[in-house]
DNA sequence: GTCTATACTCTGATAGAC
DNA sequence: GTCTATCAGAGTATAGAC
């Protein structure tokens, strides 16, 4: 009765989202195996029985988590044009995907987690969609590479290269702070300094 | 290599460091809480016990990784030299970490949990040594701008780049493999990469 | 030094009252 | 739908024989 596509009532809908918003809390500092059902139920502020009747079982939780994940972490990729203008394209991508890593840290620390660990639940979608959405844009980028519109370099490491740069701010945050100490906003000196990196790296010299 | 102040059989030497490694194997996979004693011991090949024989405690093991990691870890940056030519020590830096993700992946992951997880162990280290070195080099990095060796940009957040660069490529190996399928040499094209990225975004422009 | 056996705690999951 | 009570198994750690 309690699964499948049907409409759900207004406490329903309210405890699922208060049960993923907890979940992604403990998964993504902890990862899979540290997170206890325990400390989920707590921040929830349910009973650990009363999770478990919206969620059959601890993976049904973590598998709700990482359906969509991936989906909204390459719509950044995704949303970079073919037809517009080369730099500003590439730049657009940097910056929407330095506000993810900024708006959605959690989100962001439970993908680290899960590759970390092998991505052994998200190996399929990483293999299939990640990877051919990644070909599609390399080829946009070679394109405007060989139209002499972006400076030549390989299109596949560009692409890790905005994710090593933007994801790092949200995963190792930590650290960041305190090299920087108080008084410093990560992202937005993130932000001049990915601008001038990839001006760099991509002006055309003729 | 430091050791205890106390003299042990070559057994025991050889015990210990079968333990280390095992556990080097275990945690940098499912991060401290994720990782159990009975994986260690049946990876090193001893019984639990007898691990516990030799240290005294999960967490102790788990000190005993993190103790020296960061050292390693910081040694490249270390040995960026203030007297050197400025693009030959960076491009050097860059070399040599990207050589320790190589080389050293689970010790890159190892570090990668402690951080994701906010830290919990490390603290100190980060907000000490961790610190001071990065600011220290910094203001090498600085002089080399202000005498216009080399172009300028924000000099902490160039370490931060090093850093994040390098550290995908052990970090996400798995997501680097699959996106790049069969045929690659992830490190190899990361360092020609690397190469261009930052002889681009440093050489000085008149 | 190493093992078997075991104490005790934590964790995921279920039963059943309300 | 939510709770209390509880189970079975996994997990850390110790006792004690050899």
């Amino acid at each position: 009765m309690p699964t499948s596509p049907r409409p759900r009532s207004r406490i329903q809908q309210r405890n699922r989202e208060l049960i993923l918003d907890a979940a992604l809390e403990v998964f993504s500092l902890h990862g899979f195996r540290g997170a206890t059902l325990d400390q989920i139920a707590e921040v929830a502020g349910l009973s650990k029985p009363n999770l478990l009747y919206y969620f059959g079982s601890k993976e049904v939780v973590h598998q709700a988590l990482l359906t969509g994940l991936l989906d909204t972490w390459l719509d950044p990729l995704r949303a970079m044009n073919p037809a517009g203008e080369p730099m500003r394209e590439i730049m657009g991508y940097v910056r929407r995907k330095l506000d993810l890593a900024r708006d959605f840290p959690r989100e962001s620390r439970l993908f680290a987690n899960e590759v970390l660990q092998g991505a052994p639940r998200m190996r399929d979608a990483i293999e299939g969609d990640l990877r051919s959405l990644v070909h599609d844009k390399a080829a946009v980028l070679s394109r405007w590479m060989d139209e002499g519109r972006i400076a030549r370099v390989d299109p596949v490491h560009l692409i890790f290269s905005i994710w090593a740069l933007t994801q790092h701010y949200a995963d190792f945050d930590v650290q960041v702070r305190a090299v920087l100490g108080p008084g410093h906003d990560p992202f937005a000196e993130a932000e001049r300094f990915l601008e001038t990196l990839y001006a760099r790296l991509l002006t055309p010299v003729p």
